[in-house]
DNA sequence: CGGTTAAAGAACTGTCAGTTCTCTAATAGA
DNA sequence: TCTATTAGAGAACTGACAGTTCTTTAACCG
């Protein structure tokens, strides 16, 4: 309406009110109406979390594109200038977020054998789709998809499920002798990931532990491990290890 | 500001003005800085096709993400309301956009063996994938991964690549002899497709011929392919004969 | 205590979703 | 041809939000 340069004005008008002390009620009343930056004060890392946790409070109950600075702010209880003091935009804010979080974050399974580490992996993978963080994920995954750049942040920023696990696990394989070395370097190697991410994408979580193990047995492990005689037969001794 | 009540007074103003006959250089002079409604206007598939075309330009030049039925309207020189009419929202106008140009559309090779059908296949994606399409289809994956039913409604009404391509070239392969019956039912036959849309997502286009083949003859031929005495041998023939 | 920094809130401009209203170009039917 | 109806085009509206600027004043430091 009136032009941003007259609020200094506006902002002299306001102090003339403010000399008003010998009367206080008129005092209370005016600044009641108008103004309550009266109170106390985050700052630091204290404010930081609080941003943070908020950010991933929206992000769980709305995703990343339906996210918004102005609900984090809200939630957080503090102004958008601060948000943007701090991050650029939204992707910086919730890439910060994730790893506050460790939204990705899963233990390397060392169960001796490949077939049972994968499928341990895999497993811990789908619960966390399965958890609150699925929605997150989801989300993340989109952007992910949408813009390169995003995804190369979150690449390089937050440790995530995919090509690190899996090497050490084919690794440790490679040393007990049930894959061998070029393996590491084929792209047979991330195939079992690829496909769950595929089944989650597709039809949602929780991904089941039947699906789990076809994408293993079915798939993956005739891909990487090393060549037998007889591929039925050693499926066979597995399956019967299994039960 | 006034509620929208108050528009039917408005109008009844401008009926007023409008009344002033007497006088053409006042009556031209107001209605040109009021309305301009008057002009030639297209009415059902003429009005539509333009539409649709106006979307798949906004979706060609800033994906699906930055489509905005605001400038959707502006592009096609229409109202919103117009468009408000037809598609409940974003989503189903951009279905209707793909479902024009054949977004998805490819041919299904025949080229009289698996090895040589795939990569046919998987190079038509990849050309697609490199075209203007490129930024069009990098969208729409990203929003069908991130919204389920949005990726239903584009399996459901548009044509895609994918299962029902890769089947149709498996079922030739299972008449051929070289593929047995039950890996039509396996999560394998659809493991190139994941796979070439994997290297598309993160790495961009082209995929190279060299990566295609690569999934092709490390990837999958191993998993779908009958089972050979001597399945290395089996692969040196077929290299040799494309070259 | 005084000066500096930055938090909190207000306000601003512009864009856009979705909606309603008005004027009037097409169309259909008598 | 005339009349009534439909729907296209444009205007205007409310509310949400991005990103920005300004003001007041709570923290912090020397």
């Amino acid at each position: 309406m009136l032009p941003q340069g007259t609020q200094r004005h506006l902002g002299k008008h306001s102090g003339v009110t403010l000399s008003l002390n010998v009367n206080p009620t008129v005092e209370s009343a005016v600044e009641s109406a108008v103004d309550h930056r009266k109170g106390p004060r985050r700052r630091g890392e204290e404010l930081e979390r609080a941003i943070l946790t908020a950010a991933l409070e929206e992000l769980t109950e709305v995703g990343y594109a339906g996210l918004t600075m102005e609900r984090v702010a809200a939630r957080a209880r503090t102004s958008k200038a601060v948000l943007y003091r701090r991050w650029p935009g939204r992707a910086e804010l919730v890439v910060d977020a994730c790893k506050l979080r460790a939204v990705s974050d899963v233990d390397v399974p060392d169960t001796g054998a490949l077939r049972t580490d994968v499928i341990s992996l895999l497993q811990q993978v789908s619960a966390k789709m399965a958890s609150a963080l699925g929605g997150i994920l989801r989300g993340l995954i989109a952007e992910m998809t949408r813009d390169p750049d995003f995804a190369r942040m979150i690449r390089e920023r937050v440790h995530t499920v995919g090509p690190a696990t899996i090497h050490i696990i084919l690794e440790r394989a490679v040393e007990r002798g049930e894959v061998e070395p070029w393996i590491l370097e084929s792209r047979r190697a991330t195939v079992a990931i690829d496909l769950l991410r595929n089944q989650f994408l597709l039809y949602g979580a929780p991904v089941e532990d039947e699906v789990i193990r076809d994408i293993v047995d079915d798939v993956y492990l005739p891909l990487v491990l090393s060549p037998a005689p007889n591929r039925q037969a050693e499926r066979a001794l597995c399956d019967g290890l299994s039960s």
